[in-house]
DNA sequence: TAGCCTCTAGACAACGTTGTCAAAGGAGGG
DNA sequence: CCCTCCTTTGACAACGTTGTCTAGAGGCTA
């Protein structure tokens, strides 16, 4: 030890605490503390000098003592997808500036669709002791969280609903959604519609496809096995998939895409075939309207989701302690053009 | 107190301790720590016995009290300009992976370009003890890092360099990029060129302002005032900005976009025009490909750059301690169609 | 069988903060 | 002038974990 841990100079990767500062400022340790947090009961005098000795320091507050004593930290947890989705960006922001309202900071991460992962993620949040979790499930069971929500972890599930626990949750009318594009297309003359959707596991991708066959049902049409695609949304597997549609020998007039990485794989496929393909995405996605002839979506609101989701979850830190609620976000139809093409005549 | 702390039933909202787990294995404190920490010298008996303990009252050990213990928090931040931007996506979600490989969390925040924002958000994050920290920053000043950098907390920036001090920084090549873009569309004939960029107190803007002014000389051709643009990416700024100079006397003919908000407004804008002009944009996008004409790019590569930054990063925390870096990645120009528009004839 | 070593196990302090409580000092009322 | 009350201040315990140190049991060697 040849360190001179003593008044200013420190030893490197050692931070000044209360106690160097109380002793500084030759006052108790909880005058200090008194200081920092702003709480009353301090003369001027004393406050002065005890924010003196905190500068000449360079003190800040260790927040995990203070967690550890309080309890609350101060932090959420968001799990989603993936960070690098830009579906997810407005979503991640929202839910950031909720908390940021609210004096909280955000942890988030990654599932990467891994339910394993998910949970993983989801175990370290609450070892942390995050105060609350947004999160976007992977998988379908979530009684692994139980013992946690039990514990005063508010939790609200957000884009798909949680497996086998009751919580709170946060939709998208996907259902209406998908319903109003294909009747978009029927309503130009489709009757022959493919559906190209993401893995049947996950919910939105289910309730997409139910909406699809709902419309086509109250149109009276009917729907070929061949004419419904669910899976990877990997551009090889999308764009096998929707030429086996296309070069069918009655083949699909029109495309639903079941979510925008889809859409952007199905936009491709498109401008390499000789005839126009109608066209309506699940999802906006910027430029939408630049791309000829303009993609037709469905928009969901993911801010308006996160900021509805991260809302629920600072009322239940709040205190609020009703049953838990689903909430459902409208979803909206722009038409911009490749709804419109007809049917090609044979 | 009117609850049973005691065996299994506990107060809604307290968690078990590795008391509770000791007292109900009948074991010592330490030997239920071991058995957490997967320590050895616990024999299988022991150890069975603490592991039912510990699933029958839902024991999660609680993070906050071993930081404190430990002075670890295995929890990086990163600070971005917006979460919602999908340029950080990439760069969000590498950092997550590479701390992920080295077992800790991410706690992100946006500063929205807002010094004060960033320097609250940094600081907030150096509360919690935060092992390290990825900043893009939004200020200019970074002086107040410096008590935090020598107390050990890890400090790497990117995207644009550090105010004021000393410290590692991960860079794009804009001046290299933006040259490349001019001389792309020198290449193609155009003599008159503007450019419209981000706000002159960012330092990528002006590094890329840099980089046309030296393509522009380089190749002999003046650059008129009236050319260069830079200002918020707002889309009507960018819209009025590069109205006037293609309604001037002496029009531009081609234009080079500073960043890829500045490139969106602009498509747009060109799309409105009676004659084709030339345009080249700083950052890829999704779908640059399928506008007509496709955009041509100047690609930074975010998921490298995160990767990077995050690398050196644990390199410090793995105790490297050389003198601060400075590490360029290289860009990419991408060579679509908009950038080869030949000038309009007079 | 004595002596030594190894292995398991637990008691205790410490991390840096905040809540509780009590002491000291001064002001004001009777 | 005494008593009460209020304000300012600090001592101390507690939050839940981990590092250190020591005790005891058991095995092995001589």
């Amino acid at each position: 030890m040849t360190d001179t841990a003593r008044g200013t100079s420190r030893r490197y990767g050692t931070r000044p605490t209360m106690k160097d500062v109380a002793a500084r400022a030759g006052v108790g340790l909880k005058t200090v503390s008194r200081v920092v947090n702003g709480e009353p009961g301090v003369t001027p005098d004393t406050e002065r000098r005890v924010q003196e000795a905190i500068t000449a320091l360079g003190f800040r507050r260790n927040d995990s003592a203070r967690i550890l004593r309080k309890g609350r930290t101060a932090s959420i947890g968001l799990v989603l997808e993936d960070l690098a989705d830009p579906f997810y960006g407005p979503l991640n922001r929202a839910v950031e500036e909720v908390a940021r309202g609210h004096g909280a900071l955000l942890i988030n991460g990654s599932s990467a669709e891994d339910p394993a992962r998910e949970q993983e993620l989801v175990l370290a949040l609450c070892a942390r002791r995050v105060d609350g979790l947004v999160v976007i499930p992977a998988g379908d069971d979530h009684r692994y969280l139980e013992p946690e929500i039990a514990a005063g972890i508010a939790t609200v599930f957000v884009d798909r609903p949680a497996g086998q626990i009751d919580a709170d949750v946060v939709l998208s009318d996907n259902f209406g959604g998908a319903q109003d594009a294909v009747a978009h297309l029927i309503a130009h003359g489709h009757r022959r519609i493919g559906f190209i959707g993401d893995q049947p596991r996950i919910h939105t991708a289910r309730e997409r496809l139910r909406g699809y066959r709902t419309a086509m049902a109250a149109a009276g049409l009917p729907v070929d096995d061949s004419w419904v695609s669910l899976g990877s949304t990997a551009p090889d597997r999308v764009r096998t998939a929707a030429n086996a549609m296309l070069d069918a020998p009655e083949p699909v007039t029109a495309l639903f895409a079941g979510n925008n990485r889809v859409t952007v794989t199905a936009v491709r496929v498109l401008g390499e075939r000789p005839r126009p393909v109608a066209l309506v995405g699940f999802d906006d996605f910027e430029l939408a309207d630049l791309v000829r002839p303009a993609i037709t979506v469905v928009a969901q609101d993911p801010a308006r989701m996160g900021r509805t989701a991260a809302g629920l979850l600072f009322r239940r830190l709040d205190g609020t302690d009703d049953a838990p609620r689903q909430m459902e976000i409208p979803t909206r139809l722009i038409a911009r053009g490749s709804g419109e093409i007809p049917p090609a005549q044979d």
